[in-house]
DNA sequence: CGCTTGCTTCGAGCGCACTCGAAGGTCTTA
DNA sequence: TAAGACCTTCGAGTGCGCTCGAAGCAAGCG
């Protein structure tokens, strides 16, 4: 609830060392319906409500009749959500880190600690990913070589 | 049904370059049980009966009084298919590879384009991981340098 | 004023990849 | 030969991450 407007009057330095984000979109209004955003984020506008739904979402501002309004900051947080997923973390877990993000400052320690584990997946995760392709790369070449040695089939 | 039998008949070279496959298990048997399977790959017995269901094995053997009896073949595939499960790719994909090799030999230039295209999509999967990595570690430095600057917190 | 478009909420449904349970046959060991 | 473990098949259930549909309100246009 107040989430947003505190949110809303630091305009970009939440943390304050190297900070570049809330890169303002070509029209720079910071007022977007949710069919707008769902077309920049690929999203679909009932995976937008139900990201908020689930607090995946801080609350979105609404218009005086009740419309969501997303703002830059919206669409940042929706965008590192986007990482987030690349990464495999369930939905749960991205949950509980945006309940720490609400919860305000004092939960920074554990933010970064989740945020280490994720990275620690993530680094799990290209190796395996590595190890895979050395074993799809040995198997290809086996067919490439079956191709380049065609007899002796019975 | 034949297919079985063929695997067999060709101890180790389905494939004649540089093929270094089928290490035989610790027993050297080549027969093992569902249970067996299960506790060495990880796979629960529903999973493994599950896979042959959907075309996903070939057709494991069977025992004079039919239950599944394993060979090194078979682990072999289902090693494999581990592989290509980390990749992401989906089972019905899963299911096209094993029905090609099931198809013969004249299968050979199909599967190594769907390797191939598999490969691609790991190797995109993991340089998405790397850009997901970054995003994560400035992240994460954020919250160290906050750490470092809590003054300023009003 | 009525119509269309687009939003709202709520709850149900879907596809995937398993996962489990029930009912029953078989193998082994006492 | 009887108990208990372990196997079989079939079909239903689960959890996740959406995805969709219905009913209704609100704004804007001719």
């Amino acid at each position: 609830m107040t989430v947003a407007q505190v949110a809303k009057s630091k305009p970009s330095n939440t943390v304050n060392c190297a900070d570049s984000e809330t890169h303002l979109r070509p029209d720079g209004q910071d007022q977007y319906t949710i069919s707008e955003v769902a077309d920049f984020t690929g999203l679909s506008a009932h995976t937008l409500r139900w990201y908020e739904r689930i607090g995946l979402m801080p609350h979105v501002d609404r218009s005086h009749t009740g419309q969501r309004r997303f703002s830059n900051k919206d669409l940042d947080w929706l965008a590192f959500v986007g990482k987030l997923r690349l990464t495999g973390m369930p939905v749960a877990d991205m949950v509980t880190y945006a309940e720490l993000v609400r919860a305000g400052d004092q939960t920074f320690a554990a933010r970064q600690a989740l945020l280490e584990s994720t990275r620690v997946d993530v680094v799990n995760r290209i190796a395996e990913l590595q190890d895979t392709l050395t074993v799809l790369d040995h198997k290809i070449s086996t067919y490439a070589c079956a191709h380049r040695a065609p007899e002796r089939t019975a």
